[in-house]
DNA sequence: TATTGTTATACTCTATAACTATA
DNA sequence: TATAGTTATAGAGTATAACAATA
């Protein structure tokens, strides 16, 4: 039954329960960072669900929380986000009331991003929440470990390591 | 001018082009996992435009192609996609007779999926982009380097190590 | 009853073009 | 003219509920 046809759709048997092959795409970093960054995403959205936080809204509050007077294009800039997608975060910071965005007298188009008090709590509860949801997510893994995992991935994309 | 009012807005100097404070975010893991496979996942979506192939679909290609008469449901858990998510991609590579889709006699509720000739040597097009895009992206990263971030990757979620 | 594939739907994240009001 | 913020829109990726056909 060596019957390899080449363009016929080849009557194959389902093979039931057998073990996929997956080798050939486990061996690019990319479908392992896929599927990382995606548990990470998941647990992260659901530990985060607890105080109606999204990953990237509890990443700009913390920021401006750390950065009082920060202008919007800069807190993109250091978040890697596009301007157009920071506005409804921030939209729904204001409704919330955790952010302000007040006018610079200086520069009559830019706004001031400020925390409020509350901002400033609840910024402080995300911390907490998201450190335990790393705790959790990566228990298997040494805190030596973590921090090479860190630096490599913080060298992709970036041509030599120190050249 | 000692003004850190604890209640107002605070009329705060904008910080001009002063250096953000990033310092908290950067002690998460999730932080870097999200902007490593945010550039690798805008990379490889740029290299696999040449032809016409979205990541995950690329990855379907390739699976089926390794394992023909693969039912949808075996090939949906092997790459953790939803049952519904996998249909449209494969509703793409079938009308692009890359794939084919065959009931399976002995359950006509499945199909078994076989990569047409096409869809074989499409399959090697996007693995040899694929390596390229990875050397590319990677190039700061030795060989070591990368298979220790590969199994670290892996080691995510799955609660201890060894034990 | 349970499972396979499907439809419909929705939410998150990202990206681009074009507008407005200031500079 | 250039920049800050905005609007509108589009595309990926992911997730859930519910259905028809079949087991």
């Amino acid at each position: 039954m060596d019957s390899h046809n080449k363009n016929a759709p080849i009557a194959v048997e389902p093979e039931a329960d057998a073990v996929i092959d997956d080798a050939i795409l486990h061996q690019f970093v990319g479908y392992h960072m896929r599927r990382a960054a995606n548990l990470l995403q998941a647990d992260m959205a659901r530990t985060l669900k607890e105080i109606d936080l999204r990953m990237i809204t509890m990443s700009v509050l913390v920021v401006v929380v750390d950065n009082p007077g920060l202008r919007q294009s800069q807190l993109a800039d250091a978040l890697a986000i596009e301007r157009p997608n920071l506005v409804s975060i921030l939209d729904e910071l204001e409704s919330r009331n955790l952010v302000l965005r007040t006018r610079v007298p200086t520069d009559r188009r830019a706004y001031a991003l400020t925390p409020t008090a509350a901002g400033r709590t609840l910024a402080q509860r995300a911390l907490a929440l998201t450190t335990e949801h790393e705790d959790r997510v990566l228990a298997g893994i040494t805190p030596e470990e973590r921090s090479t995992l860190v630096s490599l991935m913080q060298r992709i994309g970036s041509a030599s390591g120190d050249a």
